[in-house]
DNA sequence: TATTGTTATACTCTATAACTATA
DNA sequence: TATAGTTATAGAGTATAACAATA
């Protein structure tokens, strides 16, 4: 116990620190999420796609289109990110903006017609992709991992 | 189940697809951990450092140094993308290049002792900042989320 | 020939803040 | 004045592949 004591009043500030328990949650948390990036990415990428372009796309997909405002907050990316985004998506000719007669400050983004092709293509594609590696788990275990990972969240 | 069973029937590829129960897993995973991110870089960005900056110093505090390819692997970057990392906490004069004599191809980085400084500083102060809210979870809730983060990481 | 790291190219994303047009 | 989105600026990370120096 006493050396214990002892041990622990010798070591600096940073190695108390780098014990702290929680820090082994965060690598396996980063690990885990980049893990799966890297899995998820490789496979968009052969679809033609980047990451946040297949997020809008699956995002519009089934719907009847969305303001670059709800767009970008379901995406996770600023407004000013999605321009960007959104405008290489229209260069590839599947998205477009429309004008909404009522408020023409804002833009209605939807897939075109090609846009929903490309949608019905990858986005089942790529869900199947990913259901080789989830079929190793249950339902169960997929809610109680799911559950874990919301309160992780609802730390921050 | 046989209205069940016809109502799936109607649903198309992608609809269904939709429908997958490990989806809600994938979206508190990336929101986890960019939740966690933007708490976590917000600050360190306080500190004067990006996030692959601080990771590069705190992965080389409390170490004699490392080669460029170890320390790419330990921070989950590429070694291209290291290499200007590198170059930019070199400019800031808190890492340095040392040849070693006997394997002249590579370069042990090693932290300055500018950069010790920041480390014993930067490093105890960023894990404090995060210990306010990990405070929230006991060490067993801890243990636990850490080895269904660990669990995810291995389907990968 | 294999390995370590750099360089070059080109793109994508990020943050921040100022700006335009509309409401 | 407030809102929706764009633009400007500057920085940072990504992938890929060719390259130099050393082993």
């Amino acid at each position: 116990m006493q050396a214990k004591a002892e041990s622990k009043k010798q070591l600096t500030a940073s190695q108390e620190a780098a014990r702290e328990p929680f820090l082994p949650l965060i690598r396996e948390l980063a690990r885990a999420y980049q893990a799966f990036c890297s899995f998820d990415e490789e496979h968009i990428r052969t679809l033609g796609l980047t990451g946040p372009q297949f997020d809008v796309i699956a995002t519009l997909g089934n719907t009847s289109g969305m303001m670059m405002g709800q767009l970008a907050e379901k995406t996770l990316v600023t407004k000013g990110t999605l321009t960007g985004i959104i405008d290489r998506l229209e260069q590839k000719g599947l998205v477009r903006r429309e004008v909404p007669p009522d408020n023409r400050r804002c833009f209605r983004i939807v897939l075109t017609n090609e846009g929903e092709k490309v949608f019905e293509e990858v986005f089942p594609t790529h869900i199947n992709h990913l259901k080789e590696r989830f079929s190793q788990l249950s339902e169960e275990e997929i809610e109680q991992i799911t559950a874990t990972l919301r309160r992780v969240r609802e730390l921050f």
